[in-house]
DNA sequence: CGATGAATTGACCGATGTCAAGTGGCGTGG
DNA sequence: CCACGCCACTTGACATCGGTCAATTCATCG
């Protein structure tokens, strides 16, 4: 258990290049949190005074709009960090996270973590480092939002969370959490009624199969060029 | 011209808190550029290696995509950074530059940033600060371009333009920089066309008077409330 | 086995993209 | 300084993607 969060700790991209014994420190000052399906683990709004990483399940990044709808940004895995901008004072957490199923989760104070970047200027760079990808991600997301047709974007996400989330199987790879195609609508900004007719139709053509709440891609190959026809 | 470039370095968010003296050192270092209108400072793609402050003159941030067509992120305006990103090693721009008018930016080396940072933990406060606004900033236009239309897409574009551009006169408030349709469309993801009409529509209401390459507001809170109808 | 929530499918229609034609302001070269 | 040409812009006609709503079926769980 403790090895576990360790392992954790020291794979980490905010904690890369510090010493054993750092990382054994950093763990200490952890606590541990559960978190029942469904329940939130952060909302929208909340101060943000604490950093995380998922030690077990899946969790939602949503964003709710003023007029009730919701986006949903990203899903979480076992080993993802969550929350940096806990180490800077006076913002809020700009979205909610929703754990799936049952979550685990390593929690440090922002306050603390602050207190470590200024000894150790790697986790600063690291922190950094971890933003400017996330931006650059979403930056490209936004841009394909703006420029694509609802398809293409639908077949985008799924070759992203195939990578995410994706575990070979006889027949395919599937996507080992479970997803609605709300889920999905919510992903690339269209309503359920779409994903659901273009699913039905790659599955008439062999690419995907449609299950309950999960998706198993049978041809990756075809998926990736309808994401990206410029291939 | 020295004391303008220090007020800029003093006045940047990524400096604030240090000592006058430091700041004085930090200039020191600056490059001058000058780039003509239309000429690229940074080309998407490009090794991340310079960090830079516009001095003077406005600049269009695009993302080109695979096939071709371009998205407007946001304008650059004389005071704000950018490139904070070329203090890692490693990464590329993610997108393009493109000055406006006549420009003049100054300019430092990733590297040298990189060991400001190293020994003055502020600035990499400072600056994981100013990516997470960015990222905030970027995440709700995310939410609004999956979620709105294109009316109250161009609306809230609008606004922001204003807060950022805006210049009051007798008549109202004019942008002061020149904005093509087309430059509108492509900040929103929509075609030159859908954006003429709209805003045809808003001058016969008298909302906003559409010059050529100028827009010019004239009832601010109108546009607001086609921003965001929830208020 | 019934209740509940997820998913499918069809009919309809409206917002917005596409394309073509025309207008008008601005700059350049004679 | 004028005229030409270019480029930004406007407007109309039309097509279509995809949203909306209703009816139905299907899994899963108690």
């Amino acid at each position: 258990m403790y090895n576990q969060h360790l392992l954790l700790v020291r794979q980490n991209p905010i904690f890369h290049g510090l010493s054993a014994q750092l990382h054994e420190h950093i763990l200490q000052h952890a606590h541990v949190l559960k978190v029942e399906p469904n329940g939130f683990l952060i909302r929208q709004g909340d101060p943000a005074t604490a950093f995380y990483i998922l030690a077990q399940g899946h969790i939602r990044l949503i964003q709710l709009t003023p007029d009730g709808s919701q986006v949903l940004l990203r899903f979480l895995n076992a080993g993802q960090e969550f929350g940096v901008i806990a180490v800077l004072s006076g913002l809020e957490y700009p979205i909610s996270a929703q754990a799936i199923e049952h979550c685990e989760v390593l929690v440090w104070e922002g306050e603390l973590l602050a207190q470590l970047m200024e000894q150790h200027p790697r986790i600063g760079f690291n922190a950094l480092r971890a933003m400017a990808v996330q931006n650059q991600e979403l930056q490209r997301r936004y841009q394909e939002m703006l420029t694509e047709r609802v398809e293409q974007r639908l077949a985008q996400a799924l070759v992203r969370l195939v990578r995410q989330l994706g575990q070979a199987t006889t027949e395919g790879t599937l996507l080992d959490c479970p997803i609605s195609r709300e889920d999905l609508a919510e992903m690339i900004g269209t309503t359920l009624f779409t994903v659901s007719r273009i699913l039905s139709q790659w599955e008439h053509e062999g690419v995907v199969e449609a299950k309950w709440k999960k998706v198993l891609i049978l041809r990756q190959q075809d998926l990736e060029r309808l994401a990206d026809p410029a291939e």
